[in-house]
DNA sequence: GGTTAGCACTCGAACACTTTGAGTGCTAAA
DNA sequence: TTTAGCACTCAAAGTGTTCGAGTGCTAACC
């Protein structure tokens, strides 16, 4: 197989079949095909062009005397042709990203929000990954000293979020004592990424802590903990209740088996990890990596900073019968402005980036 | 009908049908109940009498010849026969209240490993219930500088929790000048609900913050958003997929009926707010507010802090056919070890009990 | 040579019809 | 009061038929 090698003729009514099979949901016969004005010849040109674009394995049969469906492979050249040209503005966008800019919200909640978006906009279950940093640490420790007892130690990631934990101790604490500890854990902990934080920097940490020995075991282990977290990667979805209106889920065992690949994040997080870095992401049926989303398809993008940093990923999951352009288009106005926000068009920064230079355990 | 006016056989054979129905998800015939050691007699002595349990609402019959099915108000005096007894100690229980023990977490990731542990003991679909606060205010401000254009601001909530919204400003902000704002946020916020949060107030903040009348905006701002956020109240689901396996929801329209309902936050918090305060709520089909819930049932307890403050709720959802005995008995234990947790077994504490006397502003 | 009309063929969907079996209600006997 | 027996009901599953959309192929046409 050459290149190139289809007809306009084959590919208009390969675009023809896969547009009606996109919104019918049904298999798509010649004749229907006669009734699209840019096609101008008869059903029965249309049955030998179609049995040859069957022969090349864009169109599929599913029954020996019904209509054709695209092909994962056709959906492919679908979607290839469609490339480039998805990226005008969105004008149902234009409102919902306002919405957007009033937040000062830290990533996470932006890419959340953005999927619920892309998800309302385009009826399919939308997608908020937040990767798998490579290495993430902790930046910095604060407290907020509450009484003899009871304290909050305030973490801020390398990853440009927030994490607390409340702390309850045995021992007294003074005012005096409990506000040297952020010392102590960033003179230890902090800029280390959970594989460089070794025995002896943790013996460290326990001498400097001597008073409170107690106290030590319980940081680390929140320490440990909010490691863990960040390491971890997440991924939300919503509206998967849109999925259910496609009567390719109307089968529920697949419905089910696709909600059980949902929920195993791991799979979903190696694969998107996986994506293309710089453009849109589209896995159709077969291509995707895991076998039970053979009968989906998947959409998304990364989000970077404007360090070219990829914080996060957004996109959709639908049946392979998805309405590519129109969620191409979203989703990439979508991470256009999520991207331009993070550019600093707002007040949403990456908190990280602005550790550099600023980093003090004064 | 008198309160009580069912005869022992008629108890009898009403629990082994509810119970037969729960396990087989079928209509139950007479035949099928001779088997049952406990019935001694014949299959038409016990369809008689299953014939006056109809009449007095206990059970129905789908159709002239079919088995019968238990009503709602049967499951309902079955539940009521449950109650009191359920407290049993889960032995499945035991070794998963270790994991939840070692997580110093806040309130809030506390109720949600909880949700999904009774999801996945119960295998019905695991709710994590944080109630609207009548009225919650942010008890204490703090910041951390990161440089002279970027700050954050970490919140404590009187419910128990931190948020945290990072700032950046126009202006060049000086650590010491920084240092300031967290005074005038708590001096004007500290301890208000939004509702006591008056113009006046707000002026005086902005007076209080002449130097940088920019930020003051931005900070109202984020004050505004989390309040918002902490008055909200939320509801976390896990394992929605659990229902799937049972037949009641093979029915497509029914699931997503279901769950678009759940999507809908609101009606569900509200009916969970007026459900029981003490004991375990449990709305079993229509007795429930909801009318799509109709053919659902819910099962749910609060949790309270040692001072008998409801700081949040956890329970499940599931198919009529539900098995109560399980399930109350799940929820129960649950809800025992996180009270027991809260009331300062652990290192968890609401931190909010422990700002009365701490309160200090300098 | 590409295009079209015509025709036989295929096969799923829909419908009607029958069979099967679990389950009931009723009655009469124990 | 309990039980055995019998006629009856009805959903589910199976069978056969029709219907129609759609195909492939061939022969005629431009």
């Amino acid at each position: 197989m050459r290149g190139n090698e289809l007809s306009e003729r084959k590919k208009l009514i390969l675009k023809a079949v896969i547009e009606a099979h996109i919104e019918t949901g049904e298999p798509v016969g010649s004749k229907y095909l006669t009734e699209n004005k840019q096609i101008s010849c008869s059903s029965a040109t249309i049955r030998n062009e179609m049995s040859e674009l069957e022969a090349l394995g864009y169109l599929e049969q599913p029954h020996t005397s019904s209509g054709r469906i695209p092909s994962d492979m056709g959906y492919r050249f679908y979607v290839d042709s469609l490339k480039g040209g998805y990226a005008k503005a969105n004008a149902e966008l234009e409102g919902m990203s306002e919405l957007m800019k009033n937040k000062m919200h830290e990533i996470d909640k932006v890419l959340e929000s953005a999927s619920k978006l892309a998800s309302s906009l385009t009826n399919y279950t939308g997608i908020a990954i937040k990767p798998r940093p490579s290495a993430a640490f902790i930046s910095r420790f604060e407290i907020m000293y509450l009484d003899e007892h009871n304290f909050i130690v305030v973490m801020l990631t390398s990853i440009g979020n927030v994490k607390s934990r409340s702390i309850a101790c045995e021992e007294t604490l003074d005012r005096e004592n409990a506000e040297r500890i952020p010392d102590c854990l960033n003179a230890c902990f902090a800029g280390l990424s959970a594989d460089r934080i070794t025995l002896p920097i943790v013996m460290k940490f326990e001498g400097m802590m001597s008073e409170y020995a107690g106290l030590a075991g319980t940081l680390i282990k929140s320490v440990y903990e909010v490691m863990n977290e960040i390491n971890g990667g997440s991924l939300r979805y919503s509206g998967i209740d849109h999925l259910l209106q496609y009567p390719e889920f109307s089968d529920m065992s697949r419905f089910k088996e696709l909600l059980g690949a949902l929920e195993n994040q791991d799979d979903i997080l190696n694969m998107i990890s996986d994506g293309d870095k710089e453009d849109i992401s589209v896995y159709i049926g077969s291509e995707s990596p895991l076998k039970v989303m053979n009968n989906s398809s998947i959409v998304f993008k990364a989000i970077k900073d404007k360090e070219g940093k990829t914080v996060g990923a957004i996109g959709v999951i639908g049946p392979t019968r998805m309405d590519y352009a129109k969620v191409l288009s979203t989703i990439s106005s979508i991470s256009g402005n999520i991207s331009s926000m993070l550019d600093g068009g707002t007040h949403i920064k990456n908190v990280n980036n602005l550790l550099g230079e600023g980093e003090d355990n004064g």
